[in-house]
DNA sequence: AGTTGATTGAAACGCCTGTTTGAAACGGGG
DNA sequence: CCCCGTTTCAAACAGGCGTTTCAATCAACT
């Protein structure tokens, strides 16, 4: 029934967390990202927050919609912290590449944000739910079709459309498995590796020298050995 | 307290789920998957399993112990169904790239096998518990060495062990995504050219060639332009 | 037939969940 | 000053959860 307030908010900061609507978002975008929908309670969340229980029915009404505007919460705090990247207008294809992939690794794997709200982001990237259409039209596919606009420029315009995409998503899976998989990733190198190689600078140009040859716009990963056409297997009995 | 069980086993089929506590692992399985493990309830696997609530409490003891056992199961399950790949001696390296990862993405994708195996043991690498080490080195692992002992000798023995893991992780990724995040890639690729391009079959050639391109063994992806070593943009305003 | 021990059944146990209530506290505008 | 809409609070609600109980059932053995 209340969807304007009249309490006084030109005392306090605007950027900060004094409003209990925005305390409610945050703590509910943390527990949720931390532990699913399901299992997130509405008063760990009001504990966190700081508020009564009842508030979260006050300002929401429904612990559904509440995780809903938490998703779009941080999806749009997300839009604003790592905008579309823009280059100049004679910067090479390749080297715009790199910076594509460099910025999606900084932007999953980086340390420089709160780490909940890309986790919650990628809770409905796997199990989507009513939020999600949303984040693909808003964030994903405005993402998407850049890098496919660049592979566009980088394959001089020679390749399908179809085939372009398929290639930017090898792109995008080798990006992915990192952020959804890391755990598991973990356990598969070893630590040293993993706190040199695998960072989200080298993975970037792993990723994009990885790209550039397959597309034949770089040097091959392999240091060109005697025969380059014909694979022959080096074993046999 | 009770551990050996004196009940006529031999007269019910072996194959077959006459057996309780197989109906109720399967049941498990399926609702863990779906729903995820807070989210399932007891009642619900034991409904779908035919049995009283209080079997599973006689059975597993707990909800906890149901579940590490279930994805045990459905690992041991998926084991026996998709072995790890065998070749005759001679088989090329290339094929045999190829067959692992049409091996790979059929077990992830596949309609040949019940789905929800492969979602459980999804949930495990995605947000991993206590029965996640377990997967990963009866199942993850031996699967991964051999993915990287292919691209060994793809490479002719010349690059670094950890530059071959790093390869051998972005082929997994490329894979992974489709599994993953298979809704959001739905959303992005035009309905027709997800049920033709994006079968497992063509999606195996597809990351094969990328990954033999970008060994530079095989064709780039770009069919061969003017200057090939040294990547250039095609546009300047 | 009677005994035994493993299974099953319906009902109940606390406990915790999301949600609601009704009154108290707050801060301007009459 | 008192009124009034907005916001907070402690307490309670009904319902579902995992788990336990205890008697009934069953097959096999003495």
């Amino acid at each position: 029934m209340a969807t304007v307030r009249n309490h006084p908010r030109d005392v306090v900061a605007p950027g900060d967390s004094e409003d209990p609507r925005d305390r409610i978002l945050r703590a509910a975008g943390q527990e949720f990202a931390e532990h699913g929908y399901e299992a997130a309670t509405v008063r760990d969340i009001c504990l966190e927050a700081g508020v009564n229980v009842a508030a979260v029915n006050y300002y929401f009404g429904d612990k559904r919609r509440l995780y809903i505007e938490s998703v779009k919460h941080a999806h749009e705090a997300r839009v604003k912290q790592v905008p579309l990247p823009e280059w100049p207008a004679g910067k090479p294809a390749a080297e715009r590449l790199h910076d594509f992939v460099a910025n999606m690794l900084e932007r999953m794997l980086g340390f420089g944000q709160p780490p909940w709200q890309v986790r919650l982001m990628m809770r409905e990237v796997l199990h989507p739910t009513d939020a999600c259409r949303e984040l693909v039209e808003d964030y994903i596919r405005p993402h998407f079709a850049l890098l496919v606009s660049i592979l566009d420029e980088l394959a001089g315009r020679t390749l399908p459309e179809p085939e372009l995409r398929r290639i930017a998503l090898s792109i995008i899976g080798q990006c992915f498995l990192y952020r959804a998989a890391g755990d598991v990733v973990g356990m598969l190198v070893p630590a040293d590796e993993l706190s040199t190689l695998h960072t989200p600078a080298q993975l970037a140009d792993h990723v994009t020298r990885y790209a550039l040859a397959s597309l034949g716009r770089g040097p091959a990963l392999v240091p060109a050995p005697s025969t380059a056409s014909r694979p022959a297997s080096g074993i046999t009995p």
